[in-house]
This record gives structure tokens, C-alpha cells and sequence, in this order.
DNA sequence: TGCTCCATCCAAATCGTTTTAAATTTTCAC
DNA sequence: GTGAAAATTTAAAACGATTTGGATGGAGCA
């Protein structure tokens, strides 16, 4: 069913059919009323590719999927979709075939002069990422997840990773913890700096020594949760409290701490962040986890509310954004134990 | 630039121009090649939705994500992408906001009406699914990844689940173990059917009775199999070994036998399949995991593959590929302990 | 040279919308 | 009842490619 035809059966011209579909006010209420309501009744649908061509607009937002899997795409998609639900919009991934950097820059390139899309979103950005000037010089509108010290300017949504390790490593500090370990995200990616910073920071606030030799930075995984809780757990003195950076992490050091014959939570104390999966929930994990926590959901479904905003013209350095997380204290931590009398 | 000013660039008149960069036979060779050189050259792409218009194709395959997180999505369009990098087709994804199965049916129904995909991917299938039978009634050709019992035609790509899960109890069999726990995927899917199937054939040629209290379903995670392994090792006599349904089970299932002071691979045997994921490895595994193998990442490859040929009219009968899975024994599974003499 | 036949190349129609600029109808004060 | 202003509606021109049906020019042959 086409747009004249469709027009033809109403007794219109498509032009006011058009209008009445988009909602224009030269239209009259009661025209724009049958129209949809006709619309619907007879199954007429605008061509999608047509109006890509006329309006040049891409109706689409494009996502480069990595393959770490240490960021769980599905859920952030998910938060997207939600607020994407109502617009007809799209969302375009890309999947990153290899691993190799440059690739990455020519799959960015590509998506940006492609036409496909009429935004990007960049997640796990680094300090001086390379993708935010690639996307700036070649005029497309992005938004980074996270963000990044260039000079570039660029609109950013974020978690305060600074202040939710800095909370969490203060916590385990009152409680008496000296020797904190901390395994991080990979180095060199912006929000694993601002979580070293805010684990620097609580240990400089009351005075005690960092030491580099407890902290480690990797890929969210539960093997590599237990490798470095393993080797940590092997010093002496040995740590006796964990700051994770992800659920997965912690299910690692759990492993660790258990294969040592430690207690979570009386021997040791951990604290993650949780980005909020439907499968894997603190309070379910044996004991429960102390967490720092912020949604991935909710980032992924204003995420997409800011790259709209975005396109309807909202000017990319105004949209800065960033949120606080939540400490939430479980079993999973405690006072630090007295030493073996 | 558009064809027409980059037709007259090059002196030609846009339809050899069109005609030279699709290939066509009636452009001369040496035409063709000056063509695709000087479109590199001045940068001349042709615009992508008025291709898409005039040709009444999207360009793109629809992917439906569920949001279980049981099924690692990026793994699997990784692949995918690494097929369709030469071609000129997208990757859309419908992420499912909601769990709502009819919801479900609705975002499916949209997305095949809406003319933005080509062709549409289905995981995950049921023995009688609804989809199957929508896609096929809307006529939007799609591809089963895995497979159903439904009448209705269709596509399909799968694993030999029944074989793979024989093969694996089998082997435990033969290695003197009668109580053999199998934590299996939700119940209800085509896949954990057939690899229930599987298991009891195994069990039945040779002699031993099926009980049910040995066998669970659920969402491929880690704490549902920490959860499932914990409750079957309280049973006695307990089970000496399990299958499991994918890696991360396999986690849960090592760290409630080290919960009981058991050891893995020599108390408790286990096999688990194994997606071959790049940061969970079966190898680094302590000890390491025997797996049935089959990586997902080539079934993205494959699948885009065949959704290709069936775009290019291969019928949809035709198209049945079962692939065999591999067993690969580590140190996770050994010969049944002898009961404390 | 004249003719046919290929290999190339081209003009114009088409895809299904949105939108500009203009035409028509309605409303309302006088 | 008239005329101007306001409210509707419309015809036709984009958008930027592909493709149909012809046109053109040169090679091959007598």
C-alpha cells in the first residue's frame, strides 16, 4: 500500500496524508484523526527507505560491539531500546571482526560515512581515545559512554567510578582494613584510571602507603578474578579486603578466597561494582556482596534519550552527565579480623 | 558527491557508472577499472538509502537479543560481521525490553513488516514456535539457529546437541560412573530437549535408570549452577559427576564441589559444552574443564552465510546444516572414585 | 564504400516519500 | 453579501540512486 493509493482511498492528497502522519499543524484535527485512524484500519505504512532518502536521515544509531565481553551489551542495548521503543529508530551494530586497533579506527570511519547511521555511541573510552577526534573531524554526532581528557569536545554520559571506589575503599578502611587489594579494569581505559584514582585517594586520605604490588588490572572475568586474588592472596602480610571491579571479578576472588580456605566476609571482605544484571544478583551470591551499584540499563535507556537530544540539535557540550553510584554494605564485608593471638 | 557530478567528472554518464561499480557485464573492463579507481580516489559512495529505495532492498538482517544473558551475543554476531564485512549488509538489533512473550511476538511482527531487514535471525527456538510460524506467515525470510519441531518450513542451523550430550555421558559411563547430574539449559527449548535426549539415550543403552532428581533446568549461569551442583552433592548417595549446559555453569558447579571439600576431577568428574568464548577458556581452568566444543563464533559466520544464500533464493528446505560437536577430554573428568574402602 | 553486428554507452522512467509554493475553501467582521 | 484573512488542501519538485529500452560508434566482411 503506497502513499497515493492510500491518499486516493481517504479522498485526500498525499501531501495532507503526509502531514497528517507526522503530525504537522496545517493539517485540521479532524483530518489527522481519520487519517490514523485509516491508517491503521487499511495497514498503510510509510516506506521506511523512502523517507531515509527524502528526509536524509538514517533512522538508526550505530554501536561498536567489542569483543572483550566485559561489557555486557545486552543490557546496555536493552536500556536503549526502551526509550528507542517509542521513536522509530534503530540501533546498527558493528561488531568488531578482529581485535586489531586499526580496524577499529576503519570500522568507525566506515560507520560514520556510511549514511547507515545518524549517531554513534562509544563505549570504553580512553584518556586520549582517538575515535572521539576520528568522529569529531568527520562531523557525525556521537556520545561517549564514559568519557575522556581530550580536548576535543564531545557529549558524555558516566558513572562516578572516582567516587564509587573511593566511598568503597574508605568503607574498608573504617572498618579497619589496611591492606586493600584492588583489581581493576583493563589499563589504560579511562574509568580504570578513575577507579585507581579514587582507590589512591581514600588510602592517601587517612595516611596509608600505596602499594603497587596490590593492585592489578585486567578484563572482567571470573579467571582472571581468581588468578590475581590467588596470587595476592599468596603475600605476606596478605591483603585482607578486595575492591572489584565487576561482578565477574568478584566471583573469581570468592573462588580464591575459598580455595585458600578463607571466609568471605569474615576472613577477607569484598566489595564490587555491580552494573545490575537480571542474572547475576548480590544478594543471591553466597554471602551476600557488598557493592558499589549502578545500572547499565538505565545508562543504556539515557543514553539514547541524549543522542536524541543530540540530533534535534542540542549542542554536544552541554551534554555532560554524571551520575553517582550507590554503596550498598552486605555480608561480604566486615571488620578487619584480629591477628592469631 | 552524487553520481550524477561524479559521472560527469569521469565523462560517463551515470548509468555506466552505476553499472561499473555493481559489475555488470556491459561496461568494459577497462571503464570498470578506471571507475573504481577514481571513486576511491574523489571519495564517491553511492547514497545508501536510495540504494536501499530503488532497489526495495534493506540491506541489513535482523537479530532479536533476548535479555537472559544466557546466549553470548557478541560472540556470535562477531562472527557474523566477519562474513558480512565484504558484503554490504547491517546488522540490526531488536534488544527485548521486556520479557513478555507477547511483546515478543510483536517486536518480530514489526520488524518483518517494517522493511528495515532483509531477513530475520531466531535463537534459542521451541519445539512448536510461535515465530517460526509469524515470520513465515509474513513471509520474511529467516534462519532457525537451532531448531524446532514445527511443520512449518524453515531454515536451519544447529549443533548435534543429542550427539554431543550422548557422547559426553557416555564417555563418563566408561569411566565407571553410575550417578551421573546433568544441569541443562530452560526447560522447554528445542536445544535442552535434545540434549536431555541425549543424555538418556546414554544412560538407557546401558542399563541405568534415569532419575530425575539428578537433572535441572535453567538460565546458563554461574550461580544457578553453584546453586543446582550444591543441591545434588547433598544427596546420597551423591552424584560423582555432571554435565553442564555451558561454561559458566561448569564455574558454579567447580566451586560448590570445592565448597564440600570435594576435588574436582578426581571426587567429581564434569563435562560441559563449551561456545569457545576468547576470556573464558577451558584450558585455564583449574583444574582444566573437559568440554563438547563448538564454537558459536563460526556459526555467526555460517549463519550470515546461509541467511546470504537464502536471500539469493535458495529455498528454505534446503537449508539444514547440523553441525557435529567435538569432545575434548582435560583433567576434569577421571575414573570414578572407589568408595572409601 | 556500405552494411551488419557487437560492444559500449546513454536518456529518461522509476522507487515512495517529504516539502515548497500556490490554490482553494472556510471564517468572520463589516 | 462582500472581501480579506485564516485555515486547509493540493500539484509538482525534490531526494539519489537503478534499470529499461535505445542510441552510438567502430570492427568485420563483402
Amino acid at each position: 500500500m503506497k502513499l497515493k493509493e492510500f491518499a486516493k482511498q481517504l479522498g485526500l492528497s498525499p501531501t495532507t496524508v503526509s502531514r497528517a502522519l507526522s503530525g504537522y499543524p496545517e493539517v485540521s484535527e479532524k483530518t489527522r484523526q481519520r487519517v490514523a485512524e485509516e491508517a491503521v484500519r487499511l495497514g498503510y505504512r510509510p516506506n521506511i527507505n523512502a523517507v531515509r532518502l527524502v528526509t536524509g536521515r538514517a533512522g538508526a544509531i550505530g554501536v561498536v560491539m567489542g569483543r572483550s565481553g566485559e561489557f555486557q551489551f545486552s543490557e546496555y542495548m536493552s536500556g536503549m531500546a526502551e526509550r528507542l521503543d517509542s521513536e522509530d529508530i534503530d540501533i546498527l551494530v558493528s561488531p568488531l571482526a578482529e581485535q586489531d586497533g586499526k580496524n577499529e579506527n576503519q570500522l568507525y570511519s566506515r560507520l560514520a560515512t556510511s549514511g547507515r547511521v545518524d549517531a554513534v555511541i562509544i563505549h570504553s573510552p580512553m584518556p586520549n581515545d582517538e575515535r572521539i577526534a576520528l568522529l569529531h573531524r568527520l562531523g557525525m554526532p556521537f556520545l561517549v559512554h564514559g568519557r575522556s581528557e581530550t580536548q576535543v569536545p564531545h557529549a558524555w554520559l558516566d558513572i562516578d567510578n572516582e567516587g564509587a571506589i573511593r566511598r568503597a575503599t574508605s568503607h574498608l578502611i573504617d572498618l579497619g582494613h589496611r591492606r586493600i587489594a584492588m583489581i581493576n579494569g583493563r589499563a589504560g581505559l579511562t574509568f580504570s584510571l578513575h577507579r585507581d584514582k579514587g582507590y589512591r585517594e581514600a588510602l592517601a586520605q587517612r595516611g596509608i602507603q600505596f602499594d603497587p604490588r596490590l593492585v592489578a588490572h585486567g578484563h572482567f572475568t571470573d579467571e582472571l578474578g581468581f588468578r590475581f586474588a590467588r596470587s595476592f592472596l599468596e603475600q605476606s602480610p596478605r591483603p585482607t579486603a578486595f575492591v572489584a571491579g565487576s561482578m565477574m571479578t568478584a566471583l573469581g576472588i570468592y573462588r580464591a578466597v575459598r580455595s585458600r580456605g578463607l571466609v568471605v566476609g569474615r576472613d577477607i571482605s569484598v566489595i564490587a561494582h555491580d552494573d545490575v544484571f537480571p542474572y547475576l544478583t548480590a544478594d543471591n551470591m553466597v554471602p551476600s556482596l557488598s557493592t558499589t551499584r549502578s545500572s547499565l540499563r538505565a545508562a543504556g535507556a539515557r543514553s539514547a534519550d541524549l543522542v536524541l537530544q543530540l540530533l534535534s540539535g542540542r549542542p554536544a557540550t552541554e551534554i555532560h552527565e554524571l551520575w553517582p553510584v550507590e554503596l550498598i554494605l552486605r555480608e561480604s564485608t566486615g571488620p578487619v579480623p584480629q591477628p592469631a593471638a
